[in-house]
DNA sequence: TATGAATGAGTGTTCATTCAT
DNA sequence: CATGAATGAACACTCATTCAT
C-alpha cells in the first residue's frame, strides 16, 4: 500500500509538472509552481526526483515509453503501411491529449547542447533512436514488399515520413492546439505516399 | 563615421549572441557571456539593445530578413518548382552558416507561449506569416498551372513542403551539422513531388 | 511555534533594517547589510518582505504604531496640557532609542516624491495624519479650556507645538544624539505656552 | 568671454540639477537627467564638478550663500525682532521659488552620516553653522535689549525660532508648496514672542 | 516522509565615471 | 572643451536545493 501510495504521488508530481512545463517552458515553470499543482510540498517533489531535470526527463521518458506502448498494439497487423497509418494516428491522438510532448519533442531534438549539459541526453537518447529505428524498420519492410520507391535512401524516406508528422504537429501547434489532430494521419500517409505532383 | 562604428558594435553584439544562444540556448546564455564573444563590456550591449529578450529577438528578425533577401535574387525564375528549388537551396546554405538560426525557428514556432508572454511574437509573427504566405503562393502557382495536385488543400501542400525541410533541417542538426546540407534541397524537392509510393 | 519562529524572524529583521537604514541610510543600506546584521541570509529577508521599500515602510508603521501605543497610555490625564507634556516626554525617550525614526519621519515628510513614486505613503500617510489629528484635538480642547490662545489657527498652534519637537529632535540629532532626549520635553512645553517675549 | 561662457555652462547645470535633485531626489536623480534637463552631454557635467556629490554640494552651498546675501540687506534694521522678521520673510520668500532646498537642507540636517560618508559635510557644514550662529547673535542682541526671555538658554530660544520656521516650511512642503509662503513670517515671529499661553 | 522556511550562489540591469574623437 | 559611447563594479532579487521539525 504504501508502495501505491508513492507511485501515486510519483504520477501526481509528473503530471502537474508535465502541465507546469508545457505551459510555461522549463525555466519558467518553477518548482514551487509544480509543487503547487500537485499539492505538495516543494520539499516533497525531492523525495521522488533528485533535481528539475530529472523531473523534466522523467516526463519525456514516460511519454515515449506511453507512446511506444500504444504502438506496440498494431504488431499484429500485417501491411506496414496500414500499420504505419494506424502508430501515427495514435501518436497523434495521444499528443493531443499531452500537448506538451510537442514542445518536450522538440526541445530535445533541437537543443541537443542543452541536453549534453545537462546528461538527460544519455537517459532519453536511446529511446529516440528506438523510435526512429521502429520507424525505419517498417519502412525497410515497405521497400523490401515493393510498396515504397527503392531508388531513395531508406533515410530520406524515413526523414520525409517524420518530417511530415512534424510538420503537421507544428502546424496544428501554431494553430493553437485545435482538437482533431489524430484525423490528419490520413493525409500524411498520402501525401508521404503520393507526394504533390499532378498525376 | 560615428555611425558607422555603432552599425559595427551592433552587428559583432548580434554575431556574438547568435553565436552563444546557439551555443547553450536562451536562458544558459548569460548577458556576460554574449559581452565576452562580442569583445565588449557588459554594459555596453545595453547601448544597443533594450534587454535580452531584445537581443533574441533582433537575431531572429536579422536571419528572416536575410533569408528573405536572399530568396528574393530568384524571382526572376519563372517555373515555380524550379524556383522553389532554388529558394530552398540558399535557404538552407544560408541556414548551414548561421546554424543556431534552427534553433531560433524551432522556438519561434514552438514555443508560442514562450513569445507571448515576451511580446517578442509581435516582431516576429509578421515575418514568419509573410515566409508562409510566400511558400504558399508559390505551391498555389504550381497548382494552377497544373504542376501540383488540386485534390488536396493548398495549405497541406505548403506544410508538406516546409515539413520535408523542417525535417532535413531537423536530422542535419542530430547528426551534428555536417557541411553538405544545402545539396539535399533535390532530394526535398524530388520527394515534394513524387512522394514515396513505388512507380 | 512555527508561528512564533517567523514573528521573532521578522522583528529581527525589522530591527536589523532599523538599524541600517539609520546608519547608511536608504539607498546606502544594502539588503545584504540589513541580512547580515539580522543574522539571517540575504534570500531570507524576502520569505518576510516583498521587496526593500516595504521592509523600509513596515520600520515606519511599527515605529508609528509603538509611539501611538504608548501616547495612549495617558488617555486618563485630564489636563491636556499636562497630558502633552507627558506624551512628549514618551514619545522623546522611544525615539532615543530608536533615534532612526527621526530620519524616517524626516523623509516621510520632507520627501513627498520618494514615498509618491514608491507608494509608501499609501501605508504611512494615514497613520502620520492620525498623529497631526490627536495633537490638533489636544490642543482645540486647551483653547477651547481657555488654556490657549484662541486668536491663533488651531493649525498654527499645532504646526508651533510639533515644530518644537521637530527642531528639538533635529538639535539633538545635529548634536551626535546625546542621553538625555526625554527630559527636554519640559523646555518645550514652557517655550510652547510663554514662548519667548520677556515678561 | 570665455569666462562668462564657463560660468554661464556651470550654472545652467546647478540650475538644472536643483531642478532634478527637487523632483526626484539624490539618488534617483540620474547624472543624465542633469545633464538633459542642463541641455549638454553627460561628459560635461564632469568638466565643471568633480562628480556627483560635488554637483549636490554645490547647489546647497549656491543656495546658502544667496539666502545670506539676502538676509545682509537687512542689516541696517536697528530692531533685532524686526530684522528677523524681514530675514524670515525674505529667507521664505527664496525658498518659495527654489522649494528644493528644503529638502536639501532636512537631508543636510537629518543624514548626517550620509554626509560625513561622502565629505560633503566639509563644505556645507561651515555655511550652515553660520547661519545658526548668526540666528543666535540676532537673538542674543535681543535678549540684552531686554525684548526677551533672560530665563531660558539662548540656545533653547533659537531652536525654538528655528523650529518654528521649520515647522512652516515642513507643512508648507506637505501641502504641495502652494503660493504665500512668505507671509507666514507674521505668524512665526507672533508666536515666538508670545507663545500659545492664553492671556 | 511531508513540510515549508532558510539558504546563498547566480544574473540581468543600472549608472557614475572615463576617454577617444 | 563638448560629446556620447564604453566601461564594469555594484545590487536587488530569484529560486533550486537543503534540512530541521
Amino acid at each position: 500500500m504504501r508502495e501505491e501510495s508513492r507511485a501515486a504521488y510519483r504520477e501526481a508530481i509528473l503530471a502537474a509538472a508535465e502541465r507546469a512545463f508545457g505551459r510555461l517552458g522549463f525555466h519558467d515553470a518553477k518548482m514551487a509552481d509544480i509543487a503547487a499543482e500537485a499539492g505538495v510540498a516543494a520539499g516533497t517533489v525531492y523525495n521522488y526526483f533528485k533535481n528539475k531535470d530529472e523531473v523534466f526527463a522523467s516526463i519525456l521518458l514516460r511519454g515515449q515509453e506511453r507512446v511506444m506502448a500504444i504502438q506496440s498494439g498494431h504488431a499484429e497487423v500485417a501491411d506496414p503501411l496500414e500499420r504505419t497509418r494506424l502508430r501515427i494516428r495514435d501518436s497523434l491522438a495521444y499528443l493531443e491529449e499531452h500537448g506538451v510532448l510537442f514542445a518536450m519533442f522538440i526541445r530535445l531534438g533541437g537543443f541537443t547542447d542543452f541536453f549534453q549539459k545537462r546528461a538527460i541526453e544519455d537517459q532519453c537518447e536511446h529511446s529516440y533512436t528506438q523510435g526512429v529505428n521502429r520507424t525505419q524498420a517498417v519502412i525497410r519492410e515497405g521497400v523490401s514488399r515493393g510498396q515504397l520507391r527503392g531508388d531513395i535512401a531508406v533515410e530520406d524516406l524515413t526523414a520525409l515520413l517524420m518530417g511530415l508528422c512534424d510538420a503537421t504537429i507544428f502546424t496544428w501547434s501554431r494553430a493553437g492546439c485545435p482538437p482533431g489532430l489524430a484525423t490528419r494521419a490520413d493525409t500524411i500517409v498520402e501525401l508521404f505516399l503520393r507526394g504533390a505532383h499532378a498525376p
